[in-house]
DNA sequence: TGACAGATGAGAATGGGTCGCATTTACATG
DNA sequence: CATGTAAATGCGACCCATTCTCATCTGTCA
């Protein structure tokens, strides 16, 4: 936990952002996180490790650390955004329309050809998202 | 328009829509509109033409469309939802960052390669959309 | 044409997210 | 290690996109 600790410090120094306990908290809850929390989930799970944190002090952390790059907002559809730690690997997600689960997916050959198709426009990727609704097929 | 008027009409009975007139005017603006406009934009151009929809008509409206897949509903980041006409074929969506601009655009192959890594997961792609944030290159 | 389920208008309500301001805190400096 | 100061926080008010309520109206089908 010292590790990590110093890792989140030095993550958040390194960013130009102060370190407080309420920062080291949101990072901490994300890092260990197994799912997508949103913004509620992340200020329910703070609170408990943490007490004193707000909600507004929640967001305002959120944007901050979306900001400088070290977690992730995810724009679901009808729903609040949901974050996570920035993954080392890109990665979409798909998200059973049944049952709410959200799956992280990746392809190397996808990212490769839409930097091509968006290159050959003219553009640069600054980031991107994609978001698959999908059922589990029947047959299996 | 007439030709128009009546496919329109039609449209909405086949998705078992009763044909009033506020549903026809979103329909038709949203046919012409050569741009992605929101809820609000829509109202503000149905009212031109019919004076009376409601803003909450205009949301009902775009909903029940949405519900009978004539139209799509565009999630961009921090912005209010952007609504086309269901396009004949699939593309996604890239917004130049600087200027705000709404890009179209479509890739056989990645959507080929997309459905092909959900199938091996088990799943089958209800919809799918890509919002990719870029900027348009310096050296061009 | 009449009945009536479904659609509409107007405005209130909801809910995620942001802001203003008084207070507290991190941290650079002496 | 005390301290000044800008940045961060807590709290509640606020904003804004979207949805809901309900009285009224209108398509549609018999």
């Amino acid at each position: 936990m010292t590790a990590e600790t110093t890792e989140f410090a030095d993550a958040l120094r390194a960013a130009g952002l102060r370190v407080t306990q309420q920062r080291m908290s949101v990072l901490s809850i994300l890092m260990e996180a197994q799912d997508h929390p949103n913004a509620d989930e992340v200020f329910t799970r703070a609170k408990e490790i943490d007490g004193s944190v707000s909600f507004a002090t929640v967001y305002r952390t959120l944007a901050a650390l979306e900001e400088a790059g070290l977690i992730q907002r995810l724009n679901f559809e009808n729903e609040p955004a949901r974050f996570e730690i920035t993954p080392v690997a890109e990665h979409d997600h798909m998200v059973d329309i049944d049952t709410g689960e959200v799956i992280e997916i990746a392809s190397e050959e996808i990212n490769r050809l839409r930097q091509e198709l968006v290159a050959r426009l003219g553009y640069e990727i600054v980031n991107q998202h994609t978001l698959i609704r999908a059922r589990k097929k029947p047959g299996r």
